[in-house]
Formats: structure tokens, C-alpha cells, sequence
DNA sequence: TGTGTCGAGCTTTGTTCTGA
DNA sequence: TCAGAACAAAGCTCGACACA
């Protein structure tokens, strides 16, 4: 049994779908079948079950890839564990976040005491994802539009940030500064997909101005969002930060309901974090957003 | 140390089978 | 009809090994 095959399985095992693993590995389709098909023959039983053109892992699978999770994450652990005893200077930091926009914003003043350490980020759709890759150690920390309450789960606040609404240059509420949320109840909106903790908490605002937001258009990138508000497509919330990234966006303050967010940084307590991973924390812990310039 | 051989594992291409 | 899984064949790369 080999670690190649091990690591295939867990892909295979993920998707369900071969060439999709297949892809994601970077192997070819024949390649992934020939290697997993050697595997359930090593093991003696089928850890997928077959029907039509789907497989599906079967218990017997469930089962195994338990053990292989938590083999493979140890392994991940041990060198992680080695390289810290070794003293390496480049350590590595592996972070999830939904919007790489203003990632740049947190690690370019760590980076700039750091410059040792390097950054893996790697784009998360929605928080479940996030606190899956978390809880397979397959990442150090994610990047998280509010508190996870899950335990093993640590979270630290990266800050609290005003929500405004984006308007488009014609919008009959543009020369105002601020609004009662309820005013834009039938406005077509621009949002986030759900999934999004971002658009939870978009909704809640919604639900506490008493109306639910008619959405017209659902997208993957919360960066997309602006220029179809700009396109006059509808109105969308957007974190007040927006205004010194998007200056040509018209952004009204909402003064009812109170529109507020809290970033997080998450991480998993239950696994070994890396010297570089305990230091971007604790950098995370005394660095003050609201001082930055 | 350099070279040839062998096997493993991969790729590409094409085909078959099956189910939506 | 189309998409996806599985399989086969031919050829390539690479590492291990034997041998001069």
C-alpha cells in the first residue's frame, strides 16, 4: 500500500466522481481507476460501490478513510513537527478564505515583519467548506465572515466593520447618506450565493427591516458584486471598506437596522499548529485594524 | 562511472458499456 | 443522445539494477 494510492483514495473518496479526481489530482482517469481498483484489490473488498456510471464509497470505504484521514493528517502533523524541530527558516502558514480582496490587507503587515514566512491561500466557497479543510488539517487557519460556535474551533475577531449599501450612480437614493433599509425592501439585490456566512448575515438585516431581499443575481465572487451595481443591475451590501478599494461606488450608510460585521480568524485547537502558524496568531491577536492606515 | 535492460507507472487515444 | 466509468494498447519516463 502506498501513500499515492492513500492520497488518490481520499480524492476519489471526496468527490465520488473519478474525473473530477482525476482532475484535481492531475493524473489521468485510466491512471486514478487502474490505482484504485489496485487498492480494493490489495484490501481484498470493494470500497466503492458501482452503480451505472456513479460510485459511491460504501461503508467499507466510510470506514477506511477514517484510518486514512487520520494517518495521512499525522503524517501532515509529523512534518510539520520535524520542520519546526529543524528549525527551518522558511515556515509556512496555510490559510482559506472566501474573497482574496482584501486578504492583502492582514498579511502584507505581517509579511513586512516576517519575511521569512511564506503564504499557501487557498479559496474556500462557503464556511463549511472552510471548517472541513480546518478539521482535515488540510489548512492552519480560514478567513471566516463570523464567529464559528463549534467545538475545537478558536476563533479570534479581526474587527468590527460598518455594512453599507451599494447603489448605482442612478439610483433614486444616491444623493442621500444614509437610509432606513426598509426604504430599498423592493429593490432588486445583488448577493453572495447561500452558503456565504456574509449573506446570512446580509439576510438577517433584511429580516430585521421586515422584508426578504429580492435577489436577482447570485454569484460565486463577492468581487463580481460591485461591478453589477455599478452595471445599475440592483443594490448590494458591501463592507464599508469597499469605498477606499471601489471610489467610483456610491455607498449609502444604513442607520436602520444597525449593519455590522465581525471577521474572524478561525483555526482547529485539536491540531498542531506550525511555528509559523503560532506566530501569524499571535500576530493576528495584537494586530489593531482599526490603526492601520 | 557509464551504459543497457527491465519493470512500474504514467499518458494518450480509442472503444465499450451503462444509465440519465 | 450524451456523459462518465472502465478497459486496452502503444509509447514514454524514470528509477533500480547488473555489468563492463
Amino acid at each position: 500500500m502506498e501513500l499515492l494510492q492513500l492520497k488518490y483514495f481520499q480524492t476519489v473518496a471526496r468527490t465520488e466522481h473519478m474525473t473530477k479526481a482525476a482532475k484535481e489530482l492531475h493524473v489521468s482517469q485510466p491512471a486514478l481507476s487502474v490505482t484504485i481498483a489496485r487498492l480494493e484489490e490489495e484490501l481484498g473488498v470493494p470500497l466503492f460501490d458501482r452503480v451505472g456510471r456513479q460510485i459511491r464509497l460504501n461503508f467499507l470505504g466510510k470506514a477506511f478513510l477514517k484510518k486514512v484521514d487520520t494517518a495521512l493528517g499525522a503524517l501532515e502533523v509529523g512534518k510539520r513537527e520535524v520542520a519546526d524541530l529543524a528549525g527551518l527558516e522558511r515556515g509556512s502558514v496555510l490559510l482559506a478564505t472566501t474573497t482574496l480582496n482584501r486578504i492583502a490587507e492582514l498579511i502584507t503587515p505581517f509579511l513586512a515583519e516576517y519575511p521569512h514566512i511564506n503564504f499557501r491561500i487557498t479559496q474556500a466557497s462557503t464556511e463549511e467548506m472552510k471548517v472541513e479543510l480546518l478539521e482535515k488539517g488540510e489548512i492552519d487557519f480560514c478567513l471566516t465572515s463570523s464567529f464559528i460556535d463549534r467545538q475545537g474551533i478558536g476563533n479570534l475577531a479581526l474587527m468590527t466593520e460598518e455594512i453599507v449599501l451599494a447603489v448605482p450612480s442612478t439610483h433614486r437614493l444616491k444623493d442621500r447618506q444614509r437610509i432606513h433599509l426598509s426604504e430599498v425592501a423592493n429593490d432588486p439585490f445583488i448577493s453572495l450565493k447561500p452558503g456565504y456566512s456574509f449573506r446570512k448575515i446580509t439576510d438577517d438585516f433584511c429580516r430585521k427591516a421586515g422584508f426578504i431581499p429580492n435577489i436577482i443575481c447570485e454569484g460565486d465572487e463577492p468581487a463580481a458584486i460591485s461591478g453589477l451595481v455599478r452595471a445599475g443591475l440592483g443594490v448590494a451590501f458591501l463592507p464599508i471598506a469597499a469605498k477606499k478599494e471601489l471610489p467610483s461606488l456610491t455607498l449609502l450608510h444604513i442607520e436602520e437596522p444597525i449593519c455590522q460585521w465581525t471577521p474572524h480568524v478561525a483555526w482547529n485547537e485539536n491540531q498542531y499548529l506550525s511555528l509559523a502558524a503560532q506566530t501569524f496568531r499571535d500576530f493576528v491577536e495584537r494586530y489593531d485594524y482599526e490603526a492601520k492606515p
